[in-house]
DNA sequence: ATACTGATTGCAAGCGTTTGCAAAAAAGAT
DNA sequence: ATCTTTTTTGCAAACGCTTGCAATCAGTAT
């Protein structure tokens, strides 16, 4: 089909190493992958040797052989979303630490056969896979008959057998909402995420348990559903920017909606923060960029991408641990989107 | 060292197809790979047995084997940088059109150790990489003494003999330039690049080249040399802000820059268009997310990950092909981050 | 010394695919 | 029918690495 294809410079393999040290191949595959049994002078000189010849192990000839791969999988809806680049930040900086390489999956592919895809995933050389998609429909069944490790980020599981990294979404919203009510709001709109979203759900309970702290009545009018995505942040202000006695503060559900709902704001000529206050949720790096810079509940996304990976290498290494689920504090960061009535 | 590793349920392997169809396995390896002379009845019986199985080809094996594991290597500097995120995204979108995978490489892991760590990526499974790193030090030399297939992004490469996806940073910096001189503006700050990045001397020159055309004499003190950062953008701007008479226009060689400057204007408390003017280049979604609405050059950023892409398996599929550059077009957009004078 | 013990090391068998080579089939030509 | 060609297919040998099992050593207790 193709005539003589350039062959890749031969690479150096542990055979090499051993020729080169007079050890078998065996001992220094050994070595290599650290088992414990050999003897100390035997290392130093295969470790010397693998340096000198630049050997780089062949992670498709490990996994075949049945040793780990030592690359994981991140399953991800898209990369253009603040969101997702500061998790993966975190989880890339903890796999250099632990030397393991990463492989990036977009869902945006596979719309419908994110079940399929999964499968696939489970099936190629990842040794474990970190997912941070919504809605994840029927991914975890294939996973769990599988018995593959993965970890689920921001996303809750119905059936409470999976690892996951989350953050305190309740206690975000509580103090996110308690803050605009001490600031004097009581008509307080909210932009919701999508109700299948576990987070979504825990934001909105936040809110009301606020306000039913401070005895305001809780008015569903108040509440508009988005997607956590800026349009729909944008439509579901404009909903709530129609409403009779204007609503004098707006929790957006995440830092996203409330760019929507700051562009909504602005186009009705309302101003931010005088004639209406808004906070988000998240911290993506453009809140603080946006002008006004926007007050926001934080959420330690790096952090939590870091933690994701710890889990899963222990999970990868201990395959019989009972799942575990790991929720980090968030923050009310505030800036200066909101203003005291 | 663990006992009894539950053994990942054994994979469908092409032996089960074979024996579901009753061919051998070498058949049933040219029909998944695609193989021209197989009779189009068994290639139809193995294509359906593959699907009924779940059948998912092992990359390790394959790549071992010597055939193309089908996945690429993007080597990046981070992910924090809205700029690399619409370029990935491109290169996504692309790579899943043609199905290939994606393993995602930072440099923040071996700062200074880069060419190692190039020789590692090229001699582990990829078939391919894209690079988009700034300031390539001694990368290339070991990827082109292997031969490996590669492609630069927006990055000039000095020895001429690479793939390369650029945009025309000249003539953008000369059209940004020209849109302020004819807005009336003469004392236009630049906030340069790093001058040992090629793309960042195009800019600078494009500059120079308008005001040369348009008869304004160039002004070296007006040029303040940043590293595309935001805080280096902050700092380029505060020392532009010292002039003598004040710049009435800044041109920033990246809206990340440009961030950066309008942060330190309003910190002098001058206002943005009124008074200074400021022109950014990229058009990174969170250009039009600040307020006022960034001005700037476009580059096409996620279509040159699309056109990297190509070009990379173009290599891929035709070693010998000799290296290409294409250069895409930018364009200004003009929003509301400039007045006329 | 001699047998015994545990630490080290080597051998060989696989892991799932690709592919050169040669055999088997099918299709043409005579 | 028979001899050629041209398609299709099957066999077997890699590819580089891990690991169970058996052999070799070195050290200890007898």
């Amino acid at each position: 089909m193709n005539g003589t294809p350039p062959r890749k410079n031969r690479q150096v393999t542990i055979v090499d190493i051993a020729r080169e040290t007079g050890v078998s191949y065996s001992t220094v595959s050994r070595v290599l992958s650290g088992f414990e049994f050999v003897k100390e002078d035997t290392r130093q000189r295969v470790l010397e040797a693998a340096q000198r010849l630049g050997y780089v192990a062949n992670i498709g000839a490990r996994s075949l052989a049945g040793g780990k791969s030592h690359v994981i999988g991140l399953l991800v809806p898209g990369l253009d979303n603040g969101y997702i680049g500061e998790v993966a930040r975190g989880i890339d900086e903890e796999l250099s630490r632990v030397n393991y390489d990463l492989m990036l999956y977009t869902t945006h592919r596979q719309r419908g056969k994110e079940s399929t895809y999964a499968h696939s995933i489970a099936n190629s050389l990842t040794d474990g896979l970190i997912l941070v998609v919504p809605l994840l429909t029927d991914y975890l069944q294939r996973l769990q008959a599988q018995n593959f490790p993965y970890v689920l980020v921001d996303q809750g599981d119905p059936t409470n057998q999976s690892n996951i990294v989350d953050a305190t979404n309740w206690q975000g919203a509580y103090a996110a909402t308690e803050y605009l009510i001490n600031l004097g709001h009581s008509r307080i709109g909210l932009i919701s995420g999508l109700m299948q979203i576990a987070s979504a759900r825990e934001r909105l309970e936040g809110y009301k348990a606020a306000l039913a702290d401070h005895k305001i009545a809780f008015d569903p009018d108040l509440v508009a559903e988005g997607d956590f995505w800026q349009s729909s942040g944008y439509q579901a202000a404009l909903s709530l920017l129609d409403l009779k006695p204007l609503p004098t503060a707006i929790f957006a559900s995440n830092d996203l909606s409330a760019f929507g709902a700051m562009d909504a704001i602005r186009e009705r000529g309302l101003s931010i923060p005088e004639d209406i206050s808004i906070v988000g949720f998240d911290d993506i790096p453009q809140a603080s960029l946006v002008h006004p810079k926007l007050t926001t509940v934080r959420q330690p996304l790096d952090q939590m991408g870091r933690v994701a990976v710890q889990m899963l290498l222990d999970q990868i290494e201990n395959p019989s641990h009972p799942p575990r689920r790991i929720t980090l504090a968030t923050q009310l960061i505030v800036r200066d989107s909101c203003k005291p009535r």
